[in-house]
RNA sequence: GCGGGUGUGGCGUAAUUGGUAGCCGCGUUAGACUUAGGAUCUAAUGCCUCACGGCGUGGGGGUUCGAGUCCCUUCACCCGCACCA
């Protein structure tokens, strides 16, 4: 009987199905495990061979994990609101919700094909009201929080107020916008509209004018992770900073929780560092610099002030509020000129152009607090408005930056640190003798830092300050397909919905274009109005809202009570391994982390941290095939010739290249223009070029894995995309190597077929040599699947089964487990063998083999034998031998003993279990 | 510029963590069975050499009886951040 991949497939995906055997209880008396992947997002263009990828790598562990006795969650889902849906229908009109259901079920049914073991009843989309309820209700939580810096929690704006009510905000330390200090007399004799606008400045959902990412040609703004130089991450459109009234979360609030939380999580050392970068802590200090003839004081921010003495002139950013304040009559109109001038320019060419340098003297001085000295301040683009104060204290000698601005415009450099030779450029190293520095001469440069703001502090100019670069989130998107805001306006102030009234649901609108006056989509909507008649909010929430808490819906998807009960999420508490892309590592990653702290904050969730262990899986490329036609003809040439003819090269679909060999008729029947193409062949040959290229339709590289399973089966599939390499590797797809995996489940599948062809197995004992085979597999396939090693778990598989087929072992009992062990790779196959070996429950219920150690470990050992250095030979001795008798058995042997004739040992060295070593003369 | 990572046959990769470098697969070559083979099976396959032998883990140096693995240095490529004071 023939290994037919089509029957076996499609019957047990449907049993499976039928039986619910990958159904889990929130209730079990087994350990929990949560095995979750980077839900997608269903685009129109289907899967292609790389998305399986991950979640092919957490499938085998979820499968080895329910063998291994625990009970498993592992479910899928959709993050289905989004721009790419809307663009669709703004060009086509048809409803997003349309075709992002097409998608779902394309993307549903292209899934259930590789026979993933999902939990499928907990299913979930993003854009499902009864799910989208759970995300305004987060935000409407985070609007009537506010962050404590003094108990590092969220607490409830009620406390807040009493606090006001008490004391005012004096004592309150907490993570807000600018905000006066005021005592409890001022905050009792606000207006409502005046209480408001303090207790918005402390939430940690809240409404600001700020510079935003404002994106013309999507009609949105967009969120820093969402840009990327300059152009919009989706789409690629320009991108311009402009000041818009916006929703924020104060993600800022748990920059320090954010950052400490990554040191107890099991992510890749890059990843974190990429995080850890986002976030940006620096730790220096604050001073205040008196400013020549004036009242006003400038504050600056520093990580250096220990060069507070080698301060030559202060830098404001163009943007600063102390522009204005400070520029003396006679520079205003030079000021204002550069302030123009920078204004022009976009992001994107200021941050293509970093090496110009520009600035403007503004008249003012600034009087060191430590020197007394009068230091000219200038403005210039290189100071950002939005980091730290948006104001310098320049000190040339020692960064690389004042150090060009210095020279372009004559400025004075003083060199602080001993042998630091500053006649080039600046010495930015953080070691050295501090000279010139007063009351730091002498220290080294660590010293002199925590010295100098000890000194700024009792001096009463400033204070150590700590900053983040990580900035709050903008949450509002001018967009029609996302989550509305639970959120209306009276007399211009913001009235949050009752959470009863909660899902607020997206209404219908007719045109999914912005209105001629530039308001959302949603201002299209009729009657869509609160029953008092107040009008809700009209931009939606962004993609990130959706998918921050999804991993938590999936523990108790149906509750219409709650995001998750108490009940579930103390019994799954977090993911314990979360597969995905690293391209998801300063949005996704961050913001869920955030909102899993703050649901932490308010006793909804148990962790504070929500993926234990985080695995980024490889991109797979795509492998492009040319072919060269000679210029102004229909002939084309074939790879090694090409270089005798002007050519030009051409894509050429993959599916009609086999080994880089072009199927010619296939070719010509391609598209209509090769009809009647003519070839300049090699070795009889249509020889194809090649590229490693990103899968895409335009290159005509894309494979799509219905066209695999279908052809090798779903078990092929998932043996070879595991067993192309690691899986955290990015690398090309090669169709090519899959014939080799799919030879091997044919050679599996005949060990248990007798020479007719019937299904035969035997129930004698097992010799030595197969006990080892099956034991040596298993051991190495548990460490690997442990370590997401799968490429090296796959390989000793293929040696298993290789040596069991020269053994002709036939046997039940070495047969049974190593399906076992396979099973999480290839569950189809090993299933029906299953099944076929008289067994009535799935093979899912099995148990993982366990591992006789005795035939494992060698009890002989391979040591090299060497002579002076040199290795000569090899000899098997027992593994655990003393030293004196593996030499006295070595002295004996005929090989050594005619290299050693007519020489003497001086000396042997002999490491038991390592190897052996004669020094001769 | 800063940070992280990777360099091993024609190709994807492996190496008991310092112990016979190249497992497994692709590709290639030869053979067997076949009307046929893009099925299956057998054998060979790092490079140079008829051979003996020599050389080989990006290059150079070092530690060691022994280095793909450890240290120094250099080159190349990939990824992330980028005027962050």
């Amino acid at each position: 009987m023939e290994y037919n991949h089509k029957e076996i497939e499609s019957f047990w995906q449907k049993y499976w199905e039928d039986h619910e055997t990958f159904k889990v209880s929130n209730k079990s008396d087994k350990p929990k495990f949560y095995v979750l992947d980077m839900f997608p997002y269903p685009s129109g263009a289907g899967l292609h061979v790389g998305h399986p990828l991950g979640y092919i790598a957490s499938d085998i562990y979820s499968r080895y994990k329910r063998l291994k006795g625990f009970n498993v969650l592992h479910p899928m889902g959709y993050d289905a609101f989004g721009l790419p849906a809307e663009q669709y229908a703004i060009q086509t009109g048809q409803h997003p919700a349309v075709t992002t259901e097409q998608n779902i079920c394309r993307y549903r049914s292209q899934l259930k094909k590789i026979g993933f073991s999902y939990d499928w009843s907990r299913e979930l989309r993003t854009c499902d009201p009864k799910y989208y309820k759970w995300t305004q209700w987060a935000f409407l939580q985070m609007y009537g929080h506010w962050y404590n810096n003094d108990t590092q929690k969220a607490e409830p704006i009620a406390t807040l107020m009493a606090e006001f009510e008490k004391n005012g905000n004096q004592k309150v330390n907490a993570a807000h916008s600018e905000v006066p200090i005021f005592p409890a007399e001022v905050w009792t004799g606000m207006s409502q509209a005046e209480k408001n606008s303090v207790i918005d400045s402390y939430r940690l959902a809240y409404k600001a004018k700020t510079m935003v990412n404002w994106c013309p040609k999507l009609g949105t703004v967009l969120a820093n992770d969402e840009v990327k130089d300059g152009l919009s991450e989706r789409g690629g459109y320009p991108v311009v900073q402009k000041p818009m009234e916006q929703w924020l979360l104060r993600v800022s609030a748990y920059a320090e929780r954010l950052l400490e939380g990554l040191d107890r999580i099991d992510w890749s050392a890059s990843l974190k560092e990429m995080q850890r970068n986002w976030i940006g802590k620096s730790e220096g200090c604050e001073m205040y610099f008196e400013i020549a003839d004036s009242e006003v004081k400038m504050k600056i921010f520093t990580t250096r002030a220990d060069t507070v003495y080698g301060v030559t002139f202060m830098v404001l950013a163009p943007e600063s509020e102390y522009v204005d304040q400070i520029t003396t009559e006679e520079y205003k109109e030079a000021v204002a000129q550069y302030k123009a001038d920078t204004g022009k320019r976009t992001e994107l060419e200021r941050m293509s152009d970093t090496h110009t340098v520009s600035g403007q003297f503004t008249g003012a001085y600034a009087i060191n607090p430590f020197t007394g000295e009068r230091i000219p301040i200038w403005i210039s683009d290189y100071v950002l408005v939005g980091y730290g104060t948006g104001a310098i204290m320049a000190v040339p000698a020692h960064d690389s930056r004042d150090y060009a601005f210095a020279k372009k415009f004559n400025l004075p450099i003083i060199p602080l640190i001993e042998g630091a030779d500053v006649s080039t450029e600046s010495y930015d190293a953080k070691e050295g003798i501090m000279m010139n520095s007063g009351l730091f001469n002498g220290m080294n440069v660590l010293e002199a830092k925590e010295a100098a703001i000890q000194q700024v502090e009792k001096l009463g100019i400033g204070n150590r300050k700590i900053n983040y670069r990580l900035r709050d989130a903008i949450f509002s998107r001018q967009r029609y397909w996302g989550e509305p805001f639970p959120v209306y306006y009276k007399d211009g102030q913001v009235q949050p919905l009752d959470i009863t009234k909660l899902p607020l649901e997206l209404p219908e609108i007719d045109s999914f274009l912005p209105t001629e006056s530039g308001e959302p989509p949603l201002s299209r909507a009729k009657d869509w109005k609160t029953p008092e008649g107040y009008c809700y909010e009209t931009s939606t929430m962004p993609g990130f809202a959706g998918s921050s808490a999804y991993y938590l819906r999936y523990m108790d998807p149906d509750n219409n009570n709650a995001l998750v009960s108490k009940e579930a999420n103390d019994y799954w508490q977090d993911v314990d391994l979360y597969v995905g892309g690293t391209e998801h590592a300063v949005g996704h990653l961050i913001y869920s982390r955030f909102w899993e702290k703050f649901l932490f904050d308010l006793g909804v969730v148990c962790k504070d941290e929500p993926f234990k262990k985080l695995v980024n899986q490889g991109m797979i490329q795509g492998r492009s095939n040319f072919v060269y036609r000679i210029k102004g003809t229909n002939q084309y040439v074939s790879l090694g010739l090409k270089d005798q003819f002007d050519t030009q090269e051409i894509h050429v679909d993959v599916n009609i290249v086999k080994n880089d060999i072009l199927d010619l008729e296939a070719f010509k029947q391609w598209r209509p223009e090769f009809n009647n193409a003519q070839f300049v062949l090699e070795d009889g040959k249509y020889i194809c070029g090649t590229a490693i290229e990103k899968m895409s339709k335009s290159m005509f590289n894309v494979v799509n894995p219905d066209s695999i399973v279908e052809k090798y089966g779903a078990d092929t599939l998932r043996l070879y995309e595991m067993f192309l390499g690691p899986i955290q590797q990015s690398k090309p797809w090669d169709t090519g190597g899959i014939e080799g995996v799919y030879r091997f489940l044919n050679k599996l599948w005949r060990l248990f077929f007798n020479a007719e062809g019937n299904f035969e197995v035997s129930d004698e004992q097992p010799t030595e040599a197969e006990l080892k085979a099956l034991n040596k597999t298993v051991q190495k396939v548990e460490k690997d699947i442990i370590d997401l090693s799968y490429n090296t778990s796959v390989s000793a598989f293929m040696v298993c089964i290789n040596e069991l087929t020269t053994l002709k072992c036939n046997k039940r009992s070495i047969l049974e487990p190593i399906i076992i062990a396979l099973s999480p790779f290839a569950p189809h196959i090993t299933e029906e063998l299953w099944h076929k070996l008289g067994h009535e429950e799935s093979i899912n219920d099995a148990s993982f083999p366990n591992v006789d150690e005795k035939y494992t470990v060698d009890n002989t050992k391979c040591y090299p034998v060497a002579i002076n250095g040199k290795t000569k030979f090899t000899i098997d001795l027992p593994a655990n031998a003393a030293k004196e008798e593996i030499e006295q058995e070595v002295l004996k042997n005929a090989k050594l003993q005619s290299l050693l004739a007519g020489k003497t040992i001086v000396k042997s060295i002999i490491i038991p279990g390592k190897m052996i070593n004669f020094v001769v003369k």
